[in-house]
DNA sequence: GATGGCCTAATTAGGACTTCCGGTGT
DNA sequence: CACACCGGAAGTCCTAATTAGGCCAT
């Protein structure tokens, strides 16, 4: 099935002659893509950036205008109402705009590999999604034979904590499962905290600001015109029994991921540490309750601005979105995980080897590529000549952008323009309802 | 002609919602 | 009264696994 293959960048260790007579094949694919889930892309390491930037996972220019913020705010809703948004979300994004032109190339099944900055290594994260498959029972590899087979379980989506890639979790199509979206509605400044913000991102707790909107948006993305937060809430209801949500009593619209991806982007409305501190004034005080953006429409304009417009104004340069951070005192919790939990796989913390401002065109695998560049340009396949070239691209981007960050680090000294924190975080993030 | 391997389409089963509903609480 | 919230029940959609049948080589 060709919506199954995986490319990361290359086949089965890097045999790319196996691709042979594909010449017009993209190495990389250019394209502005949300630049959070960008580092949930990257494969990128701590260890990579934080010779140069210790302390900074990701850079956040502030708005310098009010009015700014409004509009370009207004635009983005706009956008996200209008445009085929949930496309744009990682996971579809990437599989939509990798895999289907290479479905219609690619014949030979393509093992997806990662290309590390320590070399060319095997499967993708196999390390990461080792406890999944040790949970599977060896009857499960067994050849396919003939003849009537206990049935074999479908694999169940994968709960928060678990990488969210394009796998066996989500072979061929385009499913992207709700809290996965909602996932990526927290890491995406254009909805964040607008429609949807954490209102406590150590306890996973999160608002749906808006959940008309929210909702709006998930239906867009299922193709369900006809949703609303009634619909979209049931869906959320029955992650309660899956272990994947709860709600936080008492707080109308404020669920809880039970577990978090360990490097998500934490994107608040205020000074992130700020925002610590006020959190339980927040919680406790109820400043939350009925205060919902539910007018909805009236929120949200509706104009044809193209995601190209909205992109060429993007609208992170927000006073109120100055914090983007990971959590800062994430908690390991002893309390077991629910039944429909799996065993923790977690990404390796994502950094900053390229500079936010240069994140909206760049894509994820583009990303990689340049983590590898040297090692990739080394394997000159014949008849790739597209691909050496965008290498060569690359090259010179990696330079020029090496030489903006001397810049930009000389000038920071001087004018330190943001505020984040990149703290360290823990393996593993279970959240409870104690966190609450 | 029998057998086995390969391929493909059809069928089946199950997960993840979606829709609808009646009800409760604020 | 509006809205959030709850959970049961039935339905839809999608995907993977399985099965059946056709084709071909031996």
């Amino acid at each position: 099935m060709q919506s199954e293959l995986i490319f990361d960048f290359a086949s089965d260790h890097v045999n790319m002659s196996q691709l042979g007579g594909y010449s017009d094949y993209p190495a990389v694919i250019v394209e502005q893509v949300p630049h959070p889930h960008l580092f949930s892309y990257t494969g990128l390491t701590c260890e990579q950036s934080q010779t140069k930037h210790h302390q900074q996972l990701l850079k956040v220019e502030q708005c310098e205008s009010g009015e700014e913020e409004t509009m370009e705010t207004l635009v983005a809703a706009d956008s996200l109402l209008n445009m085929d948004y949930p496309d744009t979300l990682s996971l579809e994004h990437y599989s939509q705009t990798f895999l289907p032109s290479l479905g219609d190339i690619i014949t030979t099944p393509v093992t997806q590999v990662t290309v590390s900055a320590e070399g060319i290594v095997g499967a993708f994260d196999q390390p990461q999604w080792h406890s999944l498959h040790t949970k599977k029972p060896a009857a499960q590899l067994q050849s396919k034979k003939r003849g009537r087979k206990p049935r074999h379980r479908r694999a169940e989506s994968p709960t928060p904590d678990i990488i969210v890639k394009k796998d066996k979790y989500n072979k061929g199509g385009n499913t992207l499962y709700l809290w996965q979206f909602l996932m990526e509605l927290l890491q995406d400044r254009q909805v964040c905290p607008r429609y949807i913000k954490w209102t406590n991102p150590q306890a996973g707790i999160f608002k749906l600001v808006n959940s008309k909107a929210v909702a709006r948006l998930w239906g867009k993305h299922k193709n369900k015109p006809d949703m609303n937060y009634e619909t979209m809430g049931r869906a959320l209801r029955y992650y309660y029994q899956r272990g994947i949500l709860n709600k936080v009593e008492g707080q109308r619209l404020v669920y809880q991921f039970t577990s978090l991806p360990k490097d998500m982007i934490y994107i608040t409305d205020g000074d992130g540490i700020k925002e610590e501190e006020d959190y339980d004034h927040n919680e406790n005080s109820g400043n939350d309750e009925g205060v919902s953006d539910d007018s909805d429409d009236s929120t949200i304009p509706s104009s044809d601005q193209s995601v190209e417009e909205e992109d060429s104004h993007p609208p992170q340069k927000k006073p109120s979105f100055s914090s983007v951070r990971s959590p800062a005192t994430q908690r390991t919790r002893p309390a077991p995980r629910p039944s429909g939990q799996r065993d923790t796989v977690l990404r390796s913390a994502s950094t900053s080897l390229i500079q936010e401002q240069h994140l909206p065109i760049v894509s994820a695998e583009m990303l990689r590529t340049l983590q590898n560049l040297q090692k990739v340009q080394s394997l000159q396949p014949a008849g790739h000549a597209s691909v050496f070239k965008t290498a060569q691209l690359l090259g010179s981007l990696c330079e020029r952008q090496a030489a903006a960050e001397v810049a930009v680090d000389s000038d920071e000294k001087s004018h330190p323009r943001l505020k984040t924190s990149q703290v360290e975080t823990p393996q593993l993030v279970p959240l409870t309802s104690s966190d609450q």
